[in-house]
DNA sequence: GACTAACCGAGACGGTACGTCTTGTCTTGGG
DNA sequence: CCCAAGACAAGACGTACCGTCTCGGTTAGTC
C-alpha cells in the first residue's frame, strides 16, 4: 500500500511543502524495472545502475528514496498486485481442511518460477543486512505466521486441538519447510508437498 | 575431510603429472583467512583480494583451486575441526530423548555467536548461486537430515513410531526451523527452542 | 593547447549536455602526476593504478578520457608549458646561422636530464600503438619539421638555397639524428652536436 | 652466431662441468617462437609464458639464458640468418653509386612488412632498457654504421670526398632517418626513399 | 507572475573489487 | 646440472558498480 522511504513522510502534519513533488512515475518506474530484471537475471545481477538505467531515472532518485538495493528489492516485490497469498485462513468446520488449503495456496505461490524467483530474492536480500530482514519478516512473513496461528488458536478454542501447544513453533516450522525447499530449489515442489508434515503436525496437536 | 577443488583429479588413475605440487600451506592459509574474516566483518564484506592478503597469498591461487567465492566459503567452514554437529543420534531405549538431545546440539552450534555467523555466511553463500547450494546442502545439511531421519525410522522398526510417516519431512521441518530462526536473526535462540515443535511433531509420530 | 579525449566532443554545436562537467581539477592532477612518475621512475614503470593513486583521482576517470596509457603522456608530455621547442626560425640575413640557432636551441632541449626523460617517454608510448605515434607526431615532431622546412623553403626562394633540394628529407634528417642520439643514449650530446652535419647538409644545399 | 647469455660460459676453460648440457633444441625453439610471435602479434602482445608455450619450453628455460625479454628479442631477431644487410659497401669507382646501392639494400630490407616488423620489436626492445639498447646498437646498428663511414673515409683518402667532413654524423644521418621513417610507419617507404637525402649529403661532402 | 525550493535526468567523480594476465621465483620428477 | 611442467606471490590490467556530487531543466507551491 504504501513504500517506506527513509525521509520520514511524517504524514498529515508537514507545515508548507514548496518544490516540485515526488513523481509517482519515477517511483512506479523503479519498482517495475526491478522486477523485471529481478525475473530476467536474477537477484545476483541486479545494479542500482542497471534499474535506473531500465526505469530510465538518474541513481539519485533511487538512492534519494531507497537507502539500499535489498530495500528497493523488497518494495518491488511486496507492492505487487498479488505478490503472495497474505489472506487469512477460512474458517470452515475442519480446521485440518482449512490448514491444508490454505497451505496448498502458499505452496502454490511459490511453485510457479516468477514466486520462486521471488522468493529467492526476496531470501537474498534479507541475508544482506538485518534492516531489511527485519523489514521483510515484518511485512510479509509475520503476516503469514499470524494468519496460521490465529486460525490454529481458535480452533484450540474450540476443543479441536491441543490447547497448550505452540502454534507459533508450528507454524513456524510449517513456513520455514516452504522456504526451506524453495530456497534449495528441491524442484519437485507441488501444491501438496506440506501435506506429509501437516499429517504429522495436525495429529500431533488433536486434544 | 576433503576439499573438492575445481580441477577434478580423476582420483587414483593419473600416472605422471609433472610440475609443482599445491601448496597445502597455501590452501590452509586461504580457509584459515576465510575463516577468520568472517568471524571478523561477515560474509558480506568478505572479498578475494581480502582473503588473498590476509592469508599472504596471491589471487591467483584463490582462483586456481575454487571458482568462486562462495565455494571457498563453504570449504572454509565446512573443513574446520568441528563447525557442526553431524554425529549420529543416539541409541538409548527413548527415541523422544534421543532426538531431543541431538537437536538440544545443534542448536547450541547454531547459538554461539560463530556458530550463528558462520551459518549465516553459509546461508549467503549458497543463496549466490545454485551450484554453491548444492554443494551445501549435499555436504553438510543432508547428513545432518540422513542422521535424524535414520534414527526415526529405526524407532518406527521398533514399534515406537508410526511406520507411514514420512520422516525427511519431519526432518527437513526441525531443520529448517533451526535455520529460518538463525537467518532472521532471532536473538533468543536456546538449547531448548526447538522443544515446543519436538512435542508436536514427536506426538504426531507416536502409534 | 587542447587535449583530445576520444570522447568527440564535437567542437561548437553541442545543443545541450546533460550531466556533471568534466572536472578541470582531475584533468590537471592527472597530466601532472603523469608527468611526475615518468620524471622519477621512467616510462616503463608508469601505471595507470599508480598515476591515478598519485593523482587522488579513480581510474575510471583516466579511462573515461584516454584510450590508454602512452595517450596520456603524450597529452601530459605535450600540454606542458615548455615541453619542447616548436617556435618558427629565426629570419636573419643568414640561413645558416638560423638553422644552427634552431637546432642548438631544440638540442638543448633534449640535453636535460628532464627533457631527455621526456624524449624517451614519448618514443617509447609512439613505440606501442601506431594511434599513438600518429598523434604525437602529427602534434610534435611535424611542428618542428615543418618549422625548419618552412626556413629552408624561403632560404630556396630568395635564392640562397637550391630550389630543387628536397627540404623534407633534410629536416627529418637532422630531427631523426637528434631523436637517434637521445634515444640510444649517447652521453655526451651538447648544444653542437648536429654542427658537422648540418656543414654538410647546409653545404649540400648551397646553389 | 653466439648469443650471450648472463651466465658466462667462459669458453674454452670449463674444467669439469658435470650435469646435462645446455638443449640446443631448446633455444633454437625459443628464438623461432620469439620471431613467429613477433611477426604473428607484434612486440607489445609478446609475453614470456607465450614464447615458452610456444616453444614448448619451461619459462625456467629463458630465464635461465636471458636478463628480460628484449633480450630474447634482440638474440631472436640478430640471429636469423639474414635478419638485415650488413656486409660492407662495394667498393667500385663511384662513392656515390656504391652508397646509393647499399642504402637502397638496407632500405628495401626496411619494406618488406617482415623486416619492418622485425625493426619496430627492435626499437621498442631498445626503448625498454638501455643495457638492451646497448647490446642492440652494438651488434647491428654500429656495424652499418662502421660499414658506412669506412667507405666514405676511403673516398676521401681518395680525394672523391672532402677529408674535414665528420662521416660519423652523416652515417648516423642516414640510419637515423630510415628508423624514424619506418618507427614512425611511414607507409610509402622505397628502395629510393633516401635519394634525395642522399643528393644532399654527398654534395656536402664533395671537396 | 516572479521567486524559490525540491525533484528529476544525466553523468562525472573517488573508490573498491572483480577476474584475468604476466612477471620472475620455486618445486617436483625425469634425463 | 638441465629440462618441462606448473604452482606460487605480486601486482597491473581494464571493467563494473558503489554511493556522492554537480549540472541544467522541470514543476509546484508561496509571495
Amino acid at each position: 500500500m504504501s513504500d517506506h522511504g527513509h525521509r520520514t513522510p511524517s504524514e498529515a502534519e508537514t507545515p508548507a511543502t514548496p518544490g516540485r513533488k515526488r513523481s509517482e512515475a519515477a517511483r512506479l518506474a523503479i519498482l517495475a524495472a526491478t522486477r523485471d530484471l529481478i525475473e530476467e537475471h536474477g537477484y545476483e545481477k541486479l545494479s542500482i545502475a542497471g534499474i535506473a538505467a531500465r526505469a530510465g531515472v538518474g541513481k539519485d532518485t533511487i538512492y534519494r528514496w531507497w537507502p539500499s538495493k535489498s530495500m528497493v528489492v523488497v518494495d518491488a516485490v511486496l507492492l505487487e498486485d498479488q505478490p503472495f497469498h497474505t489472506a487469512p485462513l477460512a474458517r470452515t468446520a475442519s480446521v485440518d481442511q482449512d490448514v491444508r488449503d490454505w497451505v496448498h495456496t502458499v505452496t502454490q505461490d511459490y511453485m510457479e518460477p516468477a514466486g520462486a524467483s521471488r522468493v529467492r530474492a526476496l531470501t537474498a536480500a534479507a541475508s544482506e543486512d538485518p534492516a531489511t530482514a527485519q523489514m521483510l519478516y515484518g511485512r510479509y512473513t509475520q503476516v503469514q505466521r499470524i494468519a496460521l496461528v490465529d486460525r490454529l488458536r481458535e480452533a484450540a478454542e474450540a476443543g479441536e486441538l491441543r490447547p497448550d501447544a505452540d502454534f507459533a513453533a508450528v507454524a513456524d516450522a510449517v513456513l520455514a519447510s516452504l522456504l526451506y525447499w524453495v530456497t534449495t530449489r528441491r524442484t519437485d515442489l507441488q501444491s501438496g508437498s506440506a501435506d506429509p508434515l501437516l499429517d504429522v503436525l495436525l495429529r500431533g496437536l488433536r486434544p
